[in-house]
Order: structure tokens, then sequence, then C-alpha cells
DNA sequence: TATGAATGAGACTTCATTCAT
DNA sequence: GATGAATGAAGTCTCATTCAT
């Protein structure tokens, strides 16, 4: 009888141990004994379960996007908040709740598109079909659906994510948002009695 | 003095030509060789100029931030812009313009960041500094001076450099600009009439 | 007794399975997984009929030593030919017939021979036996007893076999055989006219 | 100014260091660092002469296969020999002089043709030539132009130096050379008779 | 017995870097 | 200054082999 391990299991295990390590250093700077050696495994079972240094990093990328697609509709449905702008706050606590994972995410990412060789076109479909239901998922969320203005604040979130490389502290996420709900609020009232 | 001159005017050139080869490909993923060959130099030559692969990343990376302090001065000043509105969309303009240099610029920071090893700790200073003077730049232009709309909108303009990853088609920087003008107005209006 | 049948039976097969596997791809290239796979065993099993993929080699070379000299005694013997011409075409269709067989085993006995760290010195003396048994039953069967001239044919047969790795198509080996058949005559023909 | 090497020369060089190892070892079993080491150079040297593993053996068949043409055509000309006996003898003493060599060859040709997954038909074609090339000037050499005896001729001869692998001091190549050049001429007379 | 997951030494190959020219 | 051949440490990946099941 075979040694009993739970082969899809394992291989997750690995993607999400693997998930800081890419984030920390980039992908042309993680060698795949620094991977074997963090998460205690030998390289021969690295390549046990992946082909290559590249099919790590495209699963990696792939269970990141699949994962994120849950969390989006998990994480911001069950709260019961009635105005708009308590809405966008709640969003800035789980943005800052999340800050860490988003940050990283954001790095994978972009270490993502820079490989050109990886030629990954469907998955780079899937990673923006990600981004696009996130999206949607927000607005839903927030009660708006002009699409300007869900770009505006998808735009605005994500470089609030990023902007944590520059100084994580010079920035003060909840204020931001309130600034925003409040910014949002001036010009849909005024939006609305132009009509 | 000696011709140091001509020798510093070369070492600009290289990195000048260096740039977009960090930006699509990684740090970690370049290599000196594929350097000298786009460049058109042996990679004796490399290091004649530069001590180390880190080393011309490093000069690289303050070369960038040297000259992005220059580029807010001199390319947002000598319009003559009334209104606020105006003049963000005129920002706008300037982003649009040289969209592919920031997204290229924001690629070469986050991999700056991403390499740990680097311990420049002064190069970090000097890079956050110069984000900080083009964010007051930017401010000083659109006549705004308080911190947290500063904050708002800095943000707002890395997320829309940022998004050129994901997808550049599918965002209008100008209209985006426009509403955020709007905002801006909207809620600033809102905030005087209050008192 | 136990039963060793059974495990000895398997064994053999193993080995026959593995005879065409090392004849195609040679010793150092062949792996250990790729003849499991071919045999359609894991790779457990191999080892728990063989210590080692060396062992493995030695044991197939051992195998078809000891076959050989059965092949020679069982293949040539029931026949009944007259004059040495018509027994040298008979080899020649043995030849013939089991070409790939013994291209085969050419082959691995070079393999063999290269390996200087085997150091099987037992099993090459073996194998030269076995050959040297060959030549004796060839010339038994064709009534010739000069040990030069056993020689010769041993020689020339060697070469027929391997000149099927350069041109399989450029050389008709009942043809040639029917030449040597003539040399042979003319030659024996002709020393017994001398005295 | 660049480090004065004639790179081709070099290369040469390598390749024919390179000679005895693949004939000792086999393609499968030598590594690149035994090469390095055994020639005296890092293997970071041998990539810079040779893009891999297989072009390096393969540049080495294809500059045997070359120079054997060179052989065949220098070393057996310039002799004055008058009946065909003694140019037999002659050729039995080339090739007992040059056996070392002969044999290595053979297994490297034997290996070359093992490994399938070099699919270098050119070169297979090339190697094919090489060998007949031989062929013809040996026969030119004895003023043979009857095809069947010249291939007799051939096999013998591979024979001859392949049997050099079983048991080199069981063969006596001159003697053999001797019953072959009179075997020749018994057939051949007797073949005149006929007429 | 039989399996195949796990191992880590070592294979092939590339890299940043040096240095003779 | 400029070159690119040379280096060997280190990268990616494979291998024979072991061992829990």
């Amino acid at each position: 009888m075979p040694k009993i391990v739970d082969h899809d299991r394992y291989r997750q295990e690995i993607l999400t141990k693997c998930f800081d390590l890419f984030a920390q250093r980039g992908y042309g700077s993680l060698t795949m004994r620094q991977i074997a050696k963090e998460i205690g495994v030998s390289t021969g079972t690295l390549y046990h379960y992946f082909s290559s240094k590249e099919d790590l990093f495209v699963q990696l990328i792939e269970e990141i996007t699949e994962q994120d697609i849950l969390h989006a509709t998990d994480l911001m449905e069950n709260q019961s908040l009635d105005t708009m702008e308590e809405k966008i706050l709640a969003l800035g606590q789980f943005i800052f709740k999340n800050e860490d994972y988003f940050y990283k995410q954001t790095l994978l990412y972009m270490n993502f598109f820079q490989q050109l060789d990886l030629e990954q076109q469907q998955l780079v479909e899937a990673v923006k079909r990600s981004y696009k239901r996130y999206q949607e998922e927000t607005m839903e969320f927030l009660g708006i659906y002009d699409l300007a203005i869900a770009n505006h604040i998808s735009c605005f979130i994500d470089g609030l994510i990023f902007q944590r490389a520059f100084d994580p502290e010079s920035l003060d996420i909840q204020q931001q948002m309130d600034l925003l709900a409040k910014m949002l609020s001036a010009y849909l009232s005024s939006k609305h009695s132009d009509s």
C-alpha cells in the first residue's frame, strides 16, 4: 500500500506557505532551494507536486485568484449597514484588516504581469476576471452602479494598498475611507440637485 | 579636474537604457548579460561603471528618484490655469502622457522594496522623500493644503497608474480625473457651507 | 522449501522486459522510473527484486549470458545438413532471424564493458566464457576445428550484426553468408591440394 | 581588448580531450563535471564552447566523422605494395596500429545510435556516408570492386575491432588478416577458373 | 508484497563577477 | 577604457534509493 497522502490538500498547503515567500522576495529572486528550506521539505518534494518553478508560481496565482472570489463574497455580505457612508467605512475596515494580504497579493500580481515569458494568457484572463468580479462585489455592496464611480473607487482602493510599500505609517486607511465617503456623498447629492 | 564629465554622462546613459529592462523583467530575472547585450556593450564595461548588479539597480533607483523631483516641478508649472477643476484635468493629461513611464517606475519601486537584502535604508528614505515631494508639488499645483485630501488624491493617482497592469484599456484616465475634480469640488463646497 | 519459484519467475519476467529498454537507451541514460513505468510496476517493486540499478543490469547481463548458451545449443542442432556450405547458409538464416536480438545483446555487452565501475570481474569472465562457448558450438556445428578459422568466422558474424547500427538495409546477410561459404570452401580445398 | 583566444582551435582541443572520456564511460554515465575536471577547465568554460552536453557530444561525433575521411585517404595511400595479399596485410597493420582509436570510435558511434532523443538525422547521414567512404577507400586500396566482397571485408574488419571488447588478447589481428588474404585469393582464383 | 511520496546528492546549466589582453 | 573568455558558486531539476503504509 502506498503512503497515504492527500495529494491535492498538501499541494495547497505548500502553495499557502509559498505566498509570503514570493511576495517578500519576488519571483526572480526566490529560489527553489529557499522555498524548500523555508517550508521544510526537500526540493525533490517540491518537484513532486509542481513540475517547475514557473508551474509553482502559476498555480499560486491561480489559487489566489480563485480564493479572492470567495473572499469578496464571503467577507462583505453578512453585515447590516444602512447608509452608504457606513458601508464605505465597513469596507475600509475590511481593507485595514486584510491590508497585509492585499499588499502581498498586489506584489504577486505585479510579478506575474512582469514575467512576459510565462505567456499564461488564460491565467491573465482569469486574474482580470477576478479583479472585475471584486469590483462588482464592492459596488453591489455599496449600492453604486455608475461604472465611472465604480472604477474611481477601485482605483482609490488599489492606491491605498499600494502606498503601503512607500510608507505604511503615513496613511490612515480609516480616515481616508471616511473622506471618500464624504466626497462621494457630496458629489452624489450635488449631482442629484442638478437634475 | 579630471574628465569626470564624460564618465558620468555615459554612466547615466547606461542607466537610462536599463530603465525599461528592469521594469520589464524585474531585478531577479534580469541578468547582467541581458543588460549588456540589450545596451550593446560588454559585461566588462558594465562592471567598469558599476561595481555590481545591485549597485547598478540602486543607482538606477537613485537616478529615477532624483529625476522625479525635476519632473514634478518642470512639467506642471508652466501652465496658467484658473480653477481647480482645470488644474486637475491638466494633471490628468500629464499622467496620461507619462503613463508608461509612471507604470514602469512603479514596477521598479516595488522591486526595490521587495529586495530586503539590499538594505539601502538611506535610499529608501530618499525614495520616500521623493514621493512626499511629488505629493507636495501636486498639492501646491492644485492649491490644496489639507493633508488628508492630499493623501487621498495621491492614493487615487497611484491606483490609476497601478491599474494599467490589470487592464490598460478598461480605464479612461481623463474621465476619472474629471470625476475626481467634481467630487472634490462638491466635497469642498459642501464642507464650506457647513461652517 | 519456500515459494522461491514465483519470486524467481517474476524476477526473470522483469529482466526480460528490461532487455529492450537497456539496449535502446543505454545503461547511463535509462532511469529506474522509466523502467518501472514501461514494465508497469512501481519503483518500489523494482527494488524489491533488485537491490540497485547496477544489480538489475548485472543480473540482466547474467541472464543473457546464460540464455545464450541455450540458444546456441538449441537452435542449431535439430537440422540435418550435409555440406558445410549448407550449414553456413543455415547459420546465416539463424542470424537473420535473430538479428534484432543479437544487435541488442551486442549493445548491452558494449554498455557492460564500458562501465568500469561495475568491477564485476566474475561476470566479465562468464560473458567471455559464453562468447567462447558460442564460438565452439558454431564450429562444431560447422565441423571446423581450426582455431584461426573459427575466430575468423566469429569476427565476421560479429561484424555482420554490428553493421546493423550503421545501415540495416545495406547488407544482405544471406548473400554474405553464401559468400563466406564459398570463400571457406575455396580456401579449404586449396589448402587441401597443397598437402 | 579582449583576451585573445582562437575560439575554434580551443573548441577542437576540448573535443579531442573528450574523445577518450566519452568512449570510456559512455554518454549517459559521463558528467559535465567529470569532463571539466579531466580536461582541466571549469564547467562554465565548457558551456562557453558548447551549448549543452548533447551539443558537445554531437560535435564530437561530427569531428570524428570528418577526421575519419582524412584518416582513410591519408594513412593508406603512400605505400607501394604489389599483390593483394601484401595489401591486406598492410591493412591489418594499419588496423593493429590504430586498434585503440577504432575501438573507441566504435563505442562512440554505438552510443550515438543508442540515443534516440538526439534526433540528429543529418549527422546520422554524415556518419553513414563516412562509413561508406571508408569502405570505398579500403576497396580501392585493395583493388577490389565487387560490392559483396567489399561488404564482406568491411564486416570482417568491424568484427575484428569489435572483438576487442570481449577479449583483446584472444585474437591475433595479423594472423586473421593473413587468413583473410588467403581465403580471398583462393576464392577469387577458384571463381576465375570457373569461367 | 507492493506502492509511490519523500529525500538529498548530484546532474545540467546559468550567473555575477574577474582579469588578461 | 573595453572586451569577452574564464570561473565556480549557485540555480533549476532529476535521480537512485528509502520507507511508511
